[in-house]
DNA sequence: ACGAAAACGAAAACGGTTGTCAAAACACAA
DNA sequence: TTGTGTTTTGACAACCGTTTTCGTTTTCGT
């Protein structure tokens, strides 16, 4: 594990919600760093690949990383104002997504579900 | 309700899956018409805007649409193959992505939820 | 038919992301 | 330590989907 992606690590820790690379980057630059942008992607890039970060999309588009406390699966409920975000696990859920599959004859079957809200310190 | 705009409409319909901007206007162009690809991306917008159709991102963060056929909330199995999608409904989903919400002091919840997986004409 | 308003399309701009490539950091055997 | 091959890095350009701009065309009311 190379010093710069430990740092996009230990960036994506000490933040409590989802952030993009941009945003990572930012920090990292702010407190010094002399990460350059493409670093900070690639970092990302393989940290979801070895499943130690959360990925999904805003609606504008945009990737937004998360690291988790838990690699079992689960879904948040992210915060749209300061994108703070809770961990959620709800097995009934899963099993829905998994029969709805089945039922409409659908194999290899995943599914994304992410909630959205304003939390109470921002509302 | 503008022809062009008609015309994205119609090509909406006549898929069975989401579609991608792009692909519509590729749709459009193969049939004869002069439509621009601006044209297309606002038509969809304001479809979308309408609430008309449905939008939802890929993993590659492009915006694909889909002409459903209720305008009632609700949530699909999407083909990663041929993007052929089935709607589906469940109370209890939207029951509790809404009392997680709650539980957690979120206000104004909403909510994301799609299944993926591979059809059985294209498995 | 006329003028105002809306719709249109080509091309440029934009923003996030990925590719390129040479330089720097590193591993490690001699 | 020095040399050599490998890996990582970062500036910059390229990419791609989308939006903006702006001059032209079409539509609509009168």
């Amino acid at each position: 594990m190379s010093t710069r992606r430990e740092a996009v690590r230990r960036a994506l820790t000490g933040s409590s919600g989802f952030r993009s690379a941009q945003d990572l980057y930012a920090d990292l630059r702010a407190e010094g760093s002399k990460i350059g942008l493409t670093t900070v992607y690639r970092a990302l890039q393989s940290l979801s690949d070895a499943g130690e970060v959360d990925v999904l999309r805003t609606d504008e588009g945009e990737a937004v990383y998360r690291a988790c406390d838990t690699e079992n699966h689960h879904h948040h409920i992210v915060c749209r104002v300061c994108s703070a975000a809770v961990e959620i696990e709800n097995p009934d859920v899963e099993k829905w997504a998994a029969d709805m599959g089945a039922e409409y004859g659908f194999t290899n079957v995943t599914h994304t579900v992410e909630v959205f809200g304003t939390c109470s310190s921002c509302s």
